[in-house]
DNA sequence: TCGCAAAAATGAACATCGTTCAAGCAAAAT
DNA sequence: ATTTTGCTTGAACGATGTTCATTTTTGCGA
Protein backbone atom coordinates (compact mmCIF):
# COMPACT_ATOMS: atom_id res chain seq x y z
CA UNK A 1 0.00 0.00 0.00
CA UNK A 2 1.81 3.08 -1.28
CA UNK A 3 1.81 5.84 1.18
CA UNK A 4 0.47 9.33 -0.52
CA UNK A 5 3.49 11.69 -0.97
CA UNK A 6 1.75 13.95 1.02
CA UNK A 7 0.53 12.41 4.04
CA UNK A 8 2.61 11.77 7.19
CA UNK A 9 3.88 9.17 8.56
CA UNK A 10 3.51 8.80 12.41
CA UNK A 11 6.94 8.38 13.11
CA UNK A 12 7.38 12.18 10.91
CA UNK A 13 4.12 13.21 13.12
CA UNK A 14 6.14 13.23 15.69
CA UNK A 15 9.04 14.97 14.96
CA UNK A 16 7.34 17.69 13.79
CA UNK A 17 5.24 18.06 16.91
CA UNK A 18 8.51 17.50 19.03
CA UNK A 19 9.93 20.62 16.67
CA UNK A 20 6.81 22.97 17.14
CA UNK A 21 7.52 22.68 20.98
CA UNK A 22 10.57 23.11 20.84
CA UNK A 23 10.38 26.11 18.84
CA UNK A 24 7.60 26.84 20.39
CA UNK A 25 9.77 27.23 23.78
CA UNK A 26 12.35 29.18 22.61
CA UNK A 27 10.05 32.06 21.11
CA UNK A 28 8.96 32.06 24.86
CA UNK A 29 12.10 32.00 26.64
CA UNK A 30 13.80 34.49 24.12
CA UNK A 31 12.11 35.11 21.02
CA UNK A 32 11.49 34.80 17.86
CA UNK A 33 15.18 35.66 16.48
CA UNK A 34 16.70 32.76 18.92
CA UNK A 35 14.74 29.98 16.80
CA UNK A 36 17.86 28.60 15.07
CA UNK A 37 18.37 25.57 13.00
CA UNK A 38 21.04 23.51 15.51
CA UNK A 39 20.20 24.40 19.02
CA UNK A 40 16.14 23.15 17.81
CA UNK A 41 17.58 19.89 16.52
CA UNK A 42 19.17 19.44 19.92
CA UNK A 43 16.31 19.97 21.84
CA UNK A 44 13.83 18.27 19.89
CA UNK A 45 16.29 15.24 19.84
CA UNK A 46 16.66 15.05 16.44
CA UNK A 47 19.62 15.47 13.56
CA UNK A 48 19.92 18.91 11.81
CA UNK A 49 19.01 17.57 8.48
CA UNK A 50 15.46 16.10 10.07
CA UNK A 51 14.23 19.14 10.28
CA UNK A 52 14.19 19.15 6.57
CA UNK A 53 12.36 16.22 6.37
CA UNK A 54 9.44 17.91 7.67
CA UNK A 55 9.38 21.38 7.16
CA UNK A 56 10.00 22.84 3.81
CA UNK A 57 12.28 24.94 6.01
CA UNK A 58 12.86 27.20 9.31
CA UNK A 59 9.67 29.75 7.90
CA UNK A 60 7.28 26.56 7.37
CA UNK A 61 8.09 25.80 11.15
CA UNK A 62 7.97 29.09 12.75
CA UNK A 63 4.25 29.29 10.70
CA UNK A 64 3.43 25.83 12.00
CA UNK A 65 3.91 27.52 15.72
CA UNK A 66 1.58 30.73 15.03
CA UNK A 67 -1.04 28.26 13.80
CA UNK A 68 -1.08 27.03 17.47
CA UNK A 69 -0.69 30.37 18.52
CA UNK A 70 -3.29 31.60 16.60
CA UNK A 71 -5.62 28.70 18.04
CA UNK A 72 -4.88 29.93 21.41
CA UNK A 73 -5.87 33.04 20.45
CA UNK A 74 -9.01 32.06 19.22
CA UNK A 75 -9.95 29.96 22.42
CA UNK A 76 -9.43 32.67 24.76
CA UNK A 77 -11.42 35.09 22.62
CA UNK A 78 -14.04 32.29 23.14
CA UNK A 79 -13.90 31.87 26.87
CA UNK A 80 -14.78 35.32 27.50
CA UNK A 81 -18.21 35.94 29.30
CA UNK A 82 -19.77 38.88 29.47
CA UNK A 83 -22.85 39.17 31.71
CA UNK A 84 -25.19 42.17 30.47
CA UNK A 85 -27.34 43.77 32.92
CA UNK A 86 -30.81 42.89 32.00
CA UNK A 87 -32.27 46.58 31.06
CA UNK A 88 -29.05 47.51 29.42
CA UNK A 89 -30.15 48.53 25.20
CA UNK A 90 -28.84 46.31 22.84
CA UNK A 91 -26.74 48.73 21.41
CA UNK A 92 -24.97 49.32 25.38
CA UNK A 93 -24.72 45.47 25.59
CA UNK A 94 -22.59 45.15 21.97
CA UNK A 95 -20.76 48.14 23.21
CA UNK A 96 -19.62 46.24 26.54
CA UNK A 97 -19.06 42.91 24.53
CA UNK A 98 -16.80 44.91 22.36
CA UNK A 99 -14.79 46.09 25.16
CA UNK A 100 -14.73 43.03 26.80
CA UNK A 101 -13.46 41.60 23.42
CA UNK A 102 -10.91 44.13 22.94
CA UNK A 103 -10.07 43.40 26.76
CA UNK A 104 -9.36 39.68 25.99
CA UNK A 105 -7.11 40.60 23.24
CA UNK A 106 -5.11 42.80 25.32
CA UNK A 107 -4.88 40.24 28.08
CA UNK A 108 -3.42 37.45 26.00
CA UNK A 109 -1.12 39.42 23.91
CA UNK A 110 0.30 40.21 27.52
CA UNK A 111 -0.03 36.80 28.79
CA UNK A 112 1.61 35.59 25.89
CA UNK A 113 3.95 38.28 25.15
CA UNK A 114 6.85 36.50 23.10
CA UNK A 115 4.42 34.11 21.16
CA UNK A 116 1.81 37.16 20.14
CA UNK A 117 4.35 39.14 19.02
CA UNK A 118 6.07 36.48 16.45
CA UNK A 119 2.82 36.05 14.76
CA UNK A 120 3.26 39.39 13.52
CA UNK A 121 7.35 40.40 14.02
CA UNK A 122 7.77 36.72 11.31
CA UNK A 123 7.95 38.44 7.79
CA UNK A 124 7.74 35.55 4.86
CA UNK A 125 10.08 36.04 2.29
CA UNK A 126 9.17 38.27 -0.74
CA UNK A 127 6.98 36.34 -2.91
CA UNK A 128 6.22 33.36 -0.63
CA UNK A 129 2.35 33.43 0.01
CA UNK A 130 0.18 33.39 2.85
CA UNK A 131 -1.34 30.01 4.06
CA UNK A 132 -4.89 30.14 3.54
CA UNK A 133 -5.58 28.33 6.94
CA UNK A 134 -3.85 31.63 7.71
CA UNK A 135 -5.83 34.10 6.07
CA UNK A 136 -9.30 32.27 6.93
CA UNK A 137 -8.06 32.48 11.01
CA UNK A 138 -7.66 36.20 10.88
CA UNK A 139 -11.32 36.36 8.75
CA UNK A 140 -12.64 34.18 11.95
CA UNK A 141 -11.14 37.08 14.39
CA UNK A 142 -12.60 39.52 11.97
CA UNK A 143 -15.70 38.17 12.39
CA UNK A 144 -16.22 38.17 15.92
CA UNK A 145 -15.88 42.01 15.70
CA UNK A 146 -18.35 42.26 12.87
CA UNK A 147 -21.21 40.31 14.73
CA UNK A 148 -20.74 42.70 17.31
CA UNK A 149 -21.00 45.67 15.24
CA UNK A 150 -24.23 44.85 14.12
CA UNK A 151 -26.45 45.65 16.92
CA UNK A 152 -24.49 49.29 17.33
CA UNK A 153 -24.11 50.61 13.86
CA UNK A 154 -27.78 49.34 12.23
CA UNK A 155 -28.05 51.65 9.37
CA UNK A 156 -24.76 50.51 7.94
CA UNK A 157 -24.12 48.18 4.70
CA UNK A 158 -22.66 44.72 5.61
CA UNK A 159 -19.62 45.54 3.30
CA UNK A 160 -18.98 48.19 4.73
CA UNK A 161 -19.09 46.53 8.35
CA UNK A 162 -17.15 44.04 7.67
CA UNK A 163 -14.41 47.26 6.74
CA UNK A 164 -15.20 48.85 9.55
CA UNK A 165 -14.27 45.59 11.86
CA UNK A 166 -11.30 45.10 10.57
CA UNK A 167 -10.33 48.84 11.09
CA UNK A 168 -11.38 48.37 14.82
CA UNK A 169 -9.67 45.09 15.13
CA UNK A 170 -6.39 47.41 13.68
CA UNK A 171 -6.87 50.02 16.08
CA UNK A 172 -7.06 47.62 19.34
CA UNK A 173 -4.03 45.69 17.79
CA UNK A 174 -1.90 49.25 17.40
CA UNK A 175 -3.16 50.14 20.94
CA UNK A 176 -1.33 46.56 22.66
CA UNK A 177 1.10 46.23 19.95
CA UNK A 178 3.01 50.05 20.96
CA UNK A 179 1.56 49.21 24.28
CA UNK A 180 3.67 46.44 24.88
CA UNK A 181 6.41 47.56 23.10
CA UNK A 182 8.96 48.76 25.69
CA UNK A 183 10.97 50.58 23.70
CA UNK A 184 7.97 53.43 23.91
CA UNK A 185 8.13 53.69 27.37
CA UNK A 186 7.03 50.88 29.41
CA UNK A 187 2.98 51.45 30.34
CA UNK A 188 2.02 49.79 33.66
CA UNK A 189 -0.45 46.64 32.48
CA UNK A 190 -3.11 48.19 34.58
CA UNK A 191 -3.40 52.32 33.08
CA UNK A 192 -2.82 50.14 29.76
CA UNK A 193 -6.26 48.15 30.21
CA UNK A 194 -7.84 51.41 31.07
CA UNK A 195 -7.03 53.20 27.71
CA UNK A 196 -8.03 50.31 25.47
CA UNK A 197 -11.69 50.20 27.41
CA UNK A 198 -11.48 53.99 27.18
CA UNK A 199 -10.86 53.68 23.33
CA UNK A 200 -12.98 51.08 22.60
CA UNK A 201 -15.77 52.25 24.37
CA UNK A 202 -15.39 56.30 22.78
CA UNK A 203 -15.19 54.46 19.36
CA UNK A 204 -18.52 52.41 20.04
CA UNK A 205 -19.96 55.32 21.28
CA UNK A 206 -18.89 57.67 17.71
CA UNK A 207 -19.86 55.35 16.07
CA UNK A 208 -23.32 54.98 17.32
CA UNK A 209 -23.81 58.43 17.39
CA UNK A 210 -22.66 58.96 13.22
CA UNK A 211 -24.83 56.16 12.46
CA UNK A 212 -27.90 57.87 13.87
CA UNK B 1 44.92 70.56 17.68
CA UNK B 2 43.82 66.58 18.89
CA UNK B 3 40.75 65.94 17.64
CA UNK B 4 37.33 65.11 19.91
CA UNK B 5 37.18 61.44 20.39
CA UNK B 6 33.45 61.63 19.09
CA UNK B 7 33.83 64.33 16.93
CA UNK B 8 33.46 62.80 13.50
CA UNK B 9 35.56 64.59 10.63
CA UNK B 10 34.70 65.69 7.31
CA UNK B 11 36.39 62.57 5.02
CA UNK B 12 34.35 60.30 7.99
CA UNK B 13 30.88 62.72 7.77
CA UNK B 14 30.70 61.95 4.14
CA UNK B 15 30.80 58.67 4.42
CA UNK B 16 28.52 58.23 7.03
CA UNK B 17 26.16 60.24 4.60
CA UNK B 18 27.12 57.61 1.45
CA UNK B 19 26.22 54.71 3.71
CA UNK B 20 22.97 55.98 5.09
CA UNK B 21 21.83 57.07 1.40
CA UNK B 22 23.39 53.75 0.17
CA UNK B 23 20.78 52.43 3.13
CA UNK B 24 17.91 54.06 2.70
CA UNK B 25 17.94 53.65 -1.13
CA UNK B 26 18.24 49.55 -0.42
CA UNK B 27 15.33 49.55 2.11
CA UNK B 28 13.04 51.59 -0.13
CA UNK B 29 13.69 49.10 -2.88
CA UNK B 30 13.63 45.83 -1.43
CA UNK B 31 13.32 46.36 2.25
CA UNK B 32 14.87 46.02 5.55
CA UNK B 33 15.95 42.56 5.19
CA UNK B 34 18.12 43.80 1.92
CA UNK B 35 20.44 45.92 3.67
CA UNK B 36 23.60 43.85 3.90
CA UNK B 37 26.97 44.62 4.67
CA UNK B 38 28.64 43.44 1.21
CA UNK B 39 26.26 45.48 -0.65
CA UNK B 40 26.64 48.50 1.08
CA UNK B 41 30.04 48.78 1.17
CA UNK B 42 29.95 48.51 -2.75
CA UNK B 43 26.77 50.66 -3.58
CA UNK B 44 29.06 54.03 -0.88
CA UNK B 45 31.89 53.18 -2.96
CA UNK B 46 33.96 52.40 0.64
CA UNK B 47 35.87 48.62 1.69
CA UNK B 48 33.40 46.51 3.87
CA UNK B 49 35.89 47.14 7.17
CA UNK B 50 34.90 50.97 6.25
CA UNK B 51 31.37 50.52 7.47
CA UNK B 52 32.68 50.01 10.99
CA UNK B 53 34.88 52.74 11.15
CA UNK B 54 31.68 55.56 11.25
CA UNK B 55 29.13 52.82 12.43
CA UNK B 56 29.59 50.09 15.36
CA UNK B 57 27.46 47.61 13.49
CA UNK B 58 24.69 47.75 11.02
CA UNK B 59 21.81 48.19 13.37
CA UNK B 60 23.28 51.86 14.09
CA UNK B 61 23.54 52.57 10.84
CA UNK B 62 19.75 51.18 10.24
CA UNK B 63 18.78 53.74 13.25
CA UNK B 64 20.83 56.38 11.02
CA UNK B 65 18.27 55.81 8.48
CA UNK B 66 15.59 56.05 10.95
CA UNK B 67 16.57 59.09 12.16
CA UNK B 68 16.25 60.34 8.69
CA UNK B 69 13.02 58.78 8.18
CA UNK B 70 11.12 60.29 11.20
CA UNK B 71 12.47 63.39 10.36
CA UNK B 72 10.38 63.56 6.96
CA UNK B 73 7.73 62.37 8.87
CA UNK B 74 7.77 65.27 11.44
CA UNK B 75 8.09 67.72 8.22
CA UNK B 76 5.11 65.98 6.34
CA UNK B 77 2.78 66.45 9.74
CA UNK B 78 3.74 69.98 10.18
CA UNK B 79 3.38 70.95 6.76
CA UNK B 80 -0.63 69.76 6.69
CA UNK B 81 -2.54 72.82 6.80
CA UNK B 82 -6.33 72.50 7.49
CA UNK B 83 -8.92 75.27 6.96
CA UNK B 84 -11.67 75.18 9.24
CA UNK B 85 -15.09 77.28 8.90
CA UNK B 86 -15.06 79.81 10.98
CA UNK B 87 -18.57 79.40 12.11
CA UNK B 88 -16.88 75.76 13.77
CA UNK B 89 -17.26 75.16 17.54
CA UNK B 90 -13.56 75.00 18.88
CA UNK B 91 -14.45 70.99 19.31
CA UNK B 92 -15.34 71.09 15.58
CA UNK B 93 -11.90 72.41 14.57
CA UNK B 94 -10.12 70.26 16.97
CA UNK B 95 -11.94 67.14 15.50
CA UNK B 96 -11.37 68.08 11.81
CA UNK B 97 -7.59 68.73 12.93
CA UNK B 98 -7.61 65.47 13.84
CA UNK B 99 -8.54 63.53 11.37
CA UNK B 100 -6.37 65.39 8.90
CA UNK B 101 -3.54 64.48 11.15
CA UNK B 102 -4.26 60.83 10.98
CA UNK B 103 -5.05 60.93 7.03
CA UNK B 104 -1.25 62.89 7.06
CA UNK B 105 0.42 60.38 8.78
CA UNK B 106 -1.49 57.52 6.54
CA UNK B 107 -0.02 59.29 3.45
CA UNK B 108 3.54 59.72 4.68
CA UNK B 109 3.13 55.60 5.37
CA UNK B 110 1.38 55.38 1.91
CA UNK B 111 4.02 57.08 -0.04
CA UNK B 112 7.07 55.68 1.70
CA UNK B 113 5.85 52.48 3.14
CA UNK B 114 9.13 50.64 2.95
CA UNK B 115 11.03 53.14 5.10
CA UNK B 116 8.05 53.43 7.32
CA UNK B 117 8.05 49.85 8.12
CA UNK B 118 11.40 49.77 8.58
CA UNK B 119 10.87 52.41 11.10
CA UNK B 120 9.26 49.42 13.24
CA UNK B 121 10.20 46.36 11.55
CA UNK B 122 13.21 47.01 13.01
CA UNK B 123 14.22 45.59 16.18
CA UNK B 124 17.45 46.09 17.70
CA UNK B 125 18.95 43.04 19.89
CA UNK B 126 18.10 42.53 22.77
CA UNK B 127 19.45 44.91 25.96
CA UNK B 128 20.71 47.40 23.27
CA UNK B 129 19.23 50.64 24.81
CA UNK B 130 17.21 52.87 22.29
CA UNK B 131 18.78 56.21 21.52
CA UNK B 132 17.43 59.50 23.62
CA UNK B 133 16.73 61.47 19.81
CA UNK B 134 14.20 58.42 18.99
CA UNK B 135 12.32 58.79 22.04
CA UNK B 136 12.44 62.50 22.25
CA UNK B 137 11.01 62.42 18.36
CA UNK B 138 8.36 59.92 19.27
CA UNK B 139 7.50 62.32 22.44
CA UNK B 140 7.14 65.23 19.41
CA UNK B 141 5.08 63.26 17.39
CA UNK B 142 2.26 62.45 20.28
CA UNK B 143 2.54 66.26 21.36
CA UNK B 144 1.19 66.52 18.11
CA UNK B 145 -1.62 64.79 18.96
CA UNK B 146 -2.21 65.69 22.81
CA UNK B 147 -2.65 69.80 22.01
CA UNK B 148 -5.63 68.83 19.67
CA UNK B 149 -7.20 66.73 22.61
CA UNK B 150 -6.73 70.07 24.77
CA UNK B 151 -10.63 71.56 23.07
CA UNK B 152 -11.89 67.92 22.62
CA UNK B 153 -11.27 66.55 26.18
CA UNK B 154 -11.47 69.94 28.38
CA UNK B 155 -12.36 68.26 31.54
CA UNK B 156 -9.87 65.37 31.64
CA UNK B 157 -6.24 65.60 33.51
CA UNK B 158 -3.52 66.22 31.93
CA UNK B 159 -1.42 63.34 32.58
CA UNK B 160 -4.32 61.26 30.90
CA UNK B 161 -4.69 63.72 28.22
CA UNK B 162 -1.32 62.33 27.67
CA UNK B 163 -2.10 58.67 27.90
CA UNK B 164 -4.68 59.23 25.76
CA UNK B 165 -2.85 60.86 22.93
CA UNK B 166 -0.66 58.06 22.96
CA UNK B 167 -2.94 55.57 22.53
CA UNK B 168 -4.74 57.60 19.76
CA UNK B 169 -1.42 57.66 17.66
CA UNK B 170 -1.20 53.67 18.43
CA UNK B 171 -4.91 53.04 17.05
CA UNK B 172 -4.11 55.31 13.77
CA UNK B 173 -0.79 53.57 13.92
CA UNK B 174 -2.25 49.63 13.59
CA UNK B 175 -4.80 50.91 11.28
CA UNK B 176 -2.31 52.11 9.16
CA UNK B 177 0.08 49.22 9.60
CA UNK B 178 -2.68 46.32 8.56
CA UNK B 179 -4.01 48.74 6.15
CA UNK B 180 -0.52 48.70 4.33
CA UNK B 181 -0.23 45.02 5.12
CA UNK B 182 -0.49 43.19 1.77
CA UNK B 183 -0.77 39.81 3.89
CA UNK B 184 -4.28 40.55 4.89
CA UNK B 185 -5.76 40.92 1.77
CA UNK B 186 -5.20 44.43 -0.12
CA UNK B 187 -7.32 46.85 0.79
CA UNK B 188 -7.40 49.78 -1.37
CA UNK B 189 -6.07 52.63 -0.15
CA UNK B 190 -8.70 55.07 -0.86
CA UNK B 191 -11.42 52.97 1.01
CA UNK B 192 -8.49 52.77 3.68
CA UNK B 193 -8.69 56.49 3.60
CA UNK B 194 -11.98 56.74 4.15
CA UNK B 195 -11.88 54.20 7.56
CA UNK B 196 -8.79 56.12 8.99
CA UNK B 197 -11.39 59.13 8.80
CA UNK B 198 -14.54 57.51 9.78
CA UNK B 199 -12.77 56.24 13.16
CA UNK B 200 -10.81 58.58 13.99
CA UNK B 201 -13.81 61.03 13.83
CA UNK B 202 -15.64 58.62 15.83
CA UNK B 203 -13.26 58.06 18.30
CA UNK B 204 -12.98 62.06 18.87
CA UNK B 205 -17.05 62.22 18.86
CA UNK B 206 -17.11 59.51 21.71
CA UNK B 207 -14.64 60.85 23.24
CA UNK B 208 -16.10 64.49 23.72
CA UNK B 209 -19.28 62.29 24.85
CA UNK B 210 -17.89 60.51 27.31
CA UNK B 211 -16.21 63.87 28.48
CA UNK B 212 -18.79 66.20 29.33
C1' DT C 1 17.02 -16.50 8.98
C1' DC C 2 19.27 -14.27 5.67
C1' DG C 3 20.09 -10.95 1.73
C1' DC C 4 19.19 -7.01 -0.41
C1' DA C 5 16.80 -3.10 -2.37
C1' DA C 6 14.38 0.90 -0.95
C1' DA C 7 13.59 4.45 2.29
C1' DA C 8 15.00 7.38 5.95
C1' DA C 9 18.19 9.65 8.85
C1' DT C 10 22.52 11.83 9.50
C1' DG C 11 25.96 15.47 9.94
C1' DA C 12 29.92 17.18 7.16
C1' DA C 13 30.15 20.58 3.75
C1' DC C 14 28.65 24.85 1.41
C1' DA C 15 27.05 29.58 0.68
C1' DT C 16 26.15 33.72 2.91
C1' DC C 17 25.88 36.63 6.66
C1' DG C 18 27.99 40.36 10.30
C1' DT C 19 32.12 41.52 12.35
C1' DT C 20 37.19 41.72 13.46
C1' DC C 21 41.96 42.76 12.98
C1' DA C 22 46.75 42.03 11.26
C1' DA C 23 48.89 44.04 7.53
C1' DG C 24 49.65 47.74 4.35
C1' DC C 25 49.56 52.48 3.21
C1' DA C 26 49.67 57.43 3.49
C1' DA C 27 50.46 61.38 5.86
C1' DA C 28 52.82 63.85 9.43
C1' DA C 29 56.70 64.58 12.30
C1' DT C 30 61.52 64.58 13.22
C1' DA D 1 65.26 60.73 4.37
C1' DT D 2 63.59 58.30 8.00
C1' DT D 3 60.52 57.30 11.53
C1' DT D 4 56.20 57.40 13.54
C1' DT D 5 51.47 57.64 13.69
C1' DG D 6 46.90 56.75 12.41
C1' DC D 7 43.62 55.34 8.93
C1' DT D 8 42.05 52.00 5.42
C1' DT D 9 41.63 47.59 3.77
C1' DG D 10 39.82 42.98 2.65
C1' DA D 11 41.14 38.24 4.07
C1' DA D 12 39.65 35.52 7.78
C1' DC D 13 36.41 33.99 11.58
C1' DG D 14 32.32 32.34 13.67
C1' DA D 15 27.51 31.67 13.09
C1' DT D 16 23.64 30.76 10.26
C1' DG D 17 20.22 28.16 6.93
C1' DT D 18 20.21 24.62 3.74
C1' DT D 19 21.81 20.56 0.89
C1' DC D 20 23.11 15.95 -0.21
C1' DA D 21 26.46 12.01 -0.37
C1' DT D 22 26.85 8.65 2.92
C1' DT D 23 25.28 5.63 6.42
C1' DT D 24 21.72 3.31 8.89
C1' DT D 25 17.38 1.34 9.27
C1' DT D 26 13.48 -0.91 7.43
C1' DG D 27 10.60 -4.04 4.73
C1' DC D 28 10.09 -8.25 2.55
C1' DG D 29 10.76 -12.15 -0.64
C1' DA D 30 13.62 -16.36 -0.89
Amino acid sequence: MPKSAVATGARRGELKERLTDAASRLIEAKGLASVKARPLAEKAGCALGAIYTVFPDLDALILAVSARTLARLEAHLDAIAVEVAAEATPREAARQRLVALALAYLDFAFAHRASWRALFEHRLPEGRPVPEWMVAEQARLFGKVEVLLGPLVPHMGVAQRAMLARSLFSAVHGLVLLGLEEKLGVMPFAMLREEVERLVSAMARGLEEMDR
